[in-house]
Formats: structure tokens, C-alpha cells, sequence
DNA sequence: CATTACTACCTTGCTACACAAGGTACTATG
DNA sequence: CATAGTACCTTGTGTAGCAAGGTAGTAATG
């Protein structure tokens, strides 16, 4: 019982780390391949244990995409339904380099402070 | 005004990828102090550029108390009113201990993502 | 052509969280 | 006793990930 609160509890903040992270992912995800649709994306990200869901996924690439970070086109497919392929914009270009140093910027604080910690261990 | 979204939503990115990220930093800075209250943490993080307001720590801190990761108990201050130190039970040490593993994961993970991207820039 | 299986895209309801703003209370100083 | 400073706490708001469920196109089977 108590187990399971303390398991529950760090699968949650596991989630709750990743949260904000998951553009970051996205949009690196995207740049690397050019162009890519959700199931590209879904399977990237869990090789690197990065696993996202649906529900989580095509929600984000919509806001992506309102925000004028990402665009689209279909592509029909060879078996099954057409496929959106979303690829960067200028300003989602823009916008990685900025993510990069954001994420430079808090790795280096935080291991800052594991650093300081360590010490005293 | 396209500028201000721009930035606005970079903002938004940055308050975002701390998120999950607090609890993990404020167990560090207690844990390093061995005892700490609230307005040591706020000056510790602020060091390292993770800043946190107190609206933010103090309910963070009681839900660590509440999950038996933290306890606490009063001292009388030089000047002011008694202050609430914390220090980590034996239950938030094992925690922190599964949070530097859950960070050490992330961050391997995104550096992994970045230099596969880096690779084809 | 009806059924089944597969793939792909999307929405709704829920919960957790950080944050801004505002509030209470104790101590010391003049 | 009034003011300033310190410390603790609460409420309301907006954002985000996620589980579950839904729609629709394609293709193979009988």
C-alpha cells in the first residue's frame, strides 16, 4: 500500500518532469528528419525512452502548428489513410535554437546543484 | 506583436520544462543544508538560476511533508518570527536517491536526441 | 459486397502543477 | 502603539500530459 503510493508518486513525477520538455523533443525529433508524421515521431522518441502517447502527441503538433513553429502537408501512404508530414518553419527553426540553450541553460543548474550535493555524500 | 507572442510563449516554455524539475531541486538543496527553511531554498536555487517564488515552495513543501519525504520542526530565529526547518526522513532520501536516477535518465535521453540532431546540422 | 483488421487522426474529461496576488501573524524598533 | 521586516500560508487561474473513446480511410478475406 505504501509501495504503491511511493511507486504511484514517482511515476508521476516522472511525468511531471518531462512536462514542457516534450516540445523540446518534438521539434528536435522533426529537425533531424526533415519532415515526419506522429507515428515517425511516437517511434523515435521511445528509443530514447522519451515514450509519448497520442492524447499527448497530435494535441501538441496542433498547438505546434497554430504557433507557426510547424507546417504540414498529406502525403498518401502506400497502406492505409494519407499522412500529415510536419516539418519546421523558419520561426520553428528559430525557435529549436532558442529551446537548445533553454535546455543547456537548466541541465547546468541542475547538475549544479547535484554537483554541490555530491559533495556533502 | 509578433515578437511578443514569440517571446511570451518562450517564457511559457522555459516555466514549463521546470516544471516536475522544482521538487527534484528543492530535495537536493535540503538535503545538501541537512536542514534548510523556506527562504534558504529560495536563495540556494536562486544561485543557479532556478529561481522559485514562494507561492510555488510553500505548497510544494507541505505536499512533501504530506508524502512523508519531508519533515520539519520549529526554531526560534534572532530576529523574526520561529522558522520551519526541514530535513529529509529516511523515506525522502531513498526518493531522492530514485530522482537523481530519473534525471540522470532524462538528461541522457535529450542529449541523446540533440546530438542526433546535431549530426545532420 | 460485407466483414474484419489495420492504420492514422482527433476530442473529451480528468488531474496535477506553477504562479500571481493577497492574507495572517510574530518580532523588533522608535 | 504604530511601523517595518520577516515568515508562513491560501485562493484562483491557466497550462499541460494523459487515459479513454471516437471517426474514417485502406486492404485483405470469404
Amino acid at each position: 500500500m505504501s509501495m504503491e503510493t511511493s511507486s504511484n508518486n514517482l511515476d508521476n513525477v516522472k511525468v511531471q518532469m518531462r512536462k514542457g520538455l516534450l516540445e523540446y523533443c518534438i521539434l528536435l525529433t522533426i529537425a533531424r528528419e526533415k519532415k515526419a508524421y506522429a507515428s515517425d515521431i511516437l517511434t523515435e522518441l521511445k528509443k530514447d525512452d522519451l515514450l509519448v502517447v497520442e492524447g499527448t502527441l497530435y494535441p501538441l503538433l496542433s498547438r505546434l502548428k497554430s504557433d507557426l513553429l510547424l507546417d504540414y502537408e498529406w502525403e498518401e501512404s502506400s497502406a492505409g489513410p494519407p499522412r500529415k508530414y510536419y516539418h519546421l518553419t523558419p520561426k520553428g527553426k528559430l525557435n529549436l535554437q532558442a529551446l537548445n540553450e533553454t535546455w543547456e541553460g537548466l541541465a547546468t543548474s541542475i547538475n549544479s546543484l547535484v554537483k554541490k550535493y555530491e559533495k556533502n555524500h
